[in-house]
DNA sequence: CAGAGATATGATTGCGCTGTCTAAAATATT
DNA sequence: AATATTTTAGACAGCGCAATCATATCTCTG
């Protein structure tokens, strides 16, 4: 075994040698810069493919002044949300010939500054992607901007000047699920609600609001209970939603984990989904789907946004388009129903 | 602004140029490389402090033939555990300078192997962090023997010869909760079974099975019910076990998915967990101390057991202890309590 | 069809670091 | 004290690629 590797890794010289050109020909061809005649261009592509050749990212980086990196800047406790930042940054990554370098950041620690221009320095990073709370930290843009590095924010509460921004309508959203609600009967709307100043929470509270008196519904105070966005926030709001008389016949968590503890507080007291109260949450987190009965909720395509954030990041055109507001979907599942009569 | 920041990013030669030594010299006292005497290697320590100087990784990876990248292989459809064993994997690495490179790989994908070799020759990762099921897949451990990258595993069915491997007892795990369930008086205890063919399915129904038996149990055929970790499928079997008389007063679900899919089952039929029933998960995932009541349930070390992966494949002593075993924890909460009299 | 202008190709250099080898300094040995 | 041995330090080359610049080839114009 092994005998039959090559010692040594093939390099641009190799496939020259193979395609009668210069090295710096075959450069070009695999760069896709102009002025190569069709001709050679194939003569070096197929070289190259014959030998397998692979350019070696080192050599690529140190001569080029770029690393072909992208980080992601994370300090997220929920991994689903951490993993679909990442996997759309990896996948626009791929197609450009870059690599994602994940780097938690925690946000209380007091040397998160060092840390992050330490990292910065020995990555050599490309670009950086960065995700709530960081997109909101001033301290963090103001390294990045110092470090000359280039980045991309996913929904952030303020938007930095300059930079590409990606996110979604989360108070359109939240009006369009509570105006599912409205149109199958419900008058007596419920609203679990996410932590104060939390940007998206104000947000998805407004679009609630909105459909609400949009629809000359009244909104009782008692209706609006405050959560954390914790499974066991979302228990504990639904209690006291349940205890009201009249009981409202359709609640909205502003997050799915909120639901699902609703789920649970209003299944524990015998009362069934959705005959006697529906549900709506908002991610569309696994929970949603593997729950029973599967949660309606809102997704947000946060593959997507990153995806389109890496992007930017990496293509060379100017910002033509700054923000970029992704749309959601509503996904009607068995968790809500009519108003019961 | 940016004129503050120097045109050129610090060298190596700025820094031998300030300690007044070799170039070669501040190498390898950065490198730990013996043979620099302790003054010299101050100076070079206080110079290269003094200019915040960062060694180039393009550069070290090219003279070096070291990419100082550790590659995680993942095709896991939890993002939870995905998120744990990147975090391990990072802790080790930036204890070592190194950076982690994550890639997802489909399993089931028929050009994965060509998508591998691909990744493997354009990052030129040293090694791999592999976890299940790609480590027991015997054509990508081919691929990379054939690559010459090293690799680690992680709770691999099957253990490729000399090789790291970190594992944990799930046998082992599975016995000490369901003699948990006994010690609290059970004697009708039902499981819930993961899907045949999945090693850690297998090894947890035997750690069952064992204690059982060890305390004189007998088991009721109709009390194992297989689900397939979703948690629809703990829901189901959940339904099949109520309905059974007399009815198994504990249930010991092989993870906390379908343990929670049993827990919304059990209280949608009006019981009451723990006093009617308890309910004992595995895995320890997010959703276990977020429900209510919260899950006991197994914390198997996923993140130092990655970190451990990921340590013996950049460290030089070669193989002593093949084989890691890491020690689960039992983790008693609200869902499991004393038998119903 | 000659010369200007545009396009295509190659020779050379250097990115910043580490491996190798050699020379100098320190230490050990007789 | 002189030599042998080890330790420490530096000179130099080169990793594999892309930027730069010089040269060669082609196309167009009058």
């Amino acid at each position: 075994m092994g005998l039959t590797r090559p010692p040594r890794a093939i390099t641009i010289d190799d496939v020259a040698d193979l395609a009668g050109v210069s090295a710096k020909t075959v450069s070009r061809v695999l760069n896709n810069e102009p002025n190569v005649r069709p001709a050679k261009r194939e003569m070096v592509l197929n070289a190259s493919r014959e030998l397998g050749y692979r350019p070696n990212p080192a050599a690529r980086s140190l001569a080029g002044a770029k690393s072909f990196l992208i980080a992601h800047l994370h300090d997220n406790p929920v991994p689903e949300y951490v993993t679909a930042v990442n996997t759309g940054i990896y996948e626009a990554c791929r197609a450009k010939g870059y690599f994602l370098l994940p780097e938690p950041v925690d946000q209380t620690a007091p040397d998160r500054l060092d840390r992050l221009q330490t990292f910065l320095m020995t990555s050599r990073a490309d670009g950086v992607v960065l995700t709530p709370p960081l997109c909101d930290d001033p301290e963090i843009l103001a390294l990045l901007q110092d470090n000359k590095t280039p980045y991309a924010s996913i929904s952030p509460s303020r938007r930095p000047e300059k930079t590409p921004v990606v996110r979604h309508d989360d108070r359109g959203a939240a009006e369009e699920i509570t105006k599912h609600l409205i149109k199958l009967g419900h008058t007596d709307i419920a609203l679990i609600a996410g932590p104060t100043g939390h940007n998206a929470s104000t947000e998805r509270q407004m679009g609630y609001t909105t459909a609400m008196k949009a629809a000359g519904l009244s909104i009782d105070e008692s209706h609006i209970v405050a959560g954390d966005y914790s499974l066991r926030s979302g228990l504990e709001a639904a209690r006291k939603l349940i205890a009201l008389k009249p009981r409202p016949t359709a609640i909205f968590a502003t997050n799915d984990d909120m639901a699902v503890g609703a789920m649970t507080a209003i299944m524990a007291e015998g009362l069934h989904i959705p005959a006697d109260i529906s549900i709506a949450g908002y991610d569309d987190t696994r929970l949603a789907s593997a729950i029973w009965p599967p949660l309606t909720t809102i997704r947000q395509p946060v593959s997507d946004m990153a995806r389109r954030a890496a992007e930017r990041l990496m293509s060379q055109d100017d910002d033509d388009t700054p923000e970029q507001v992704f749309t959601f979907e509503l996904i009607v599942r068995q968790s809500t129903g009519p108003k019961p009569t």
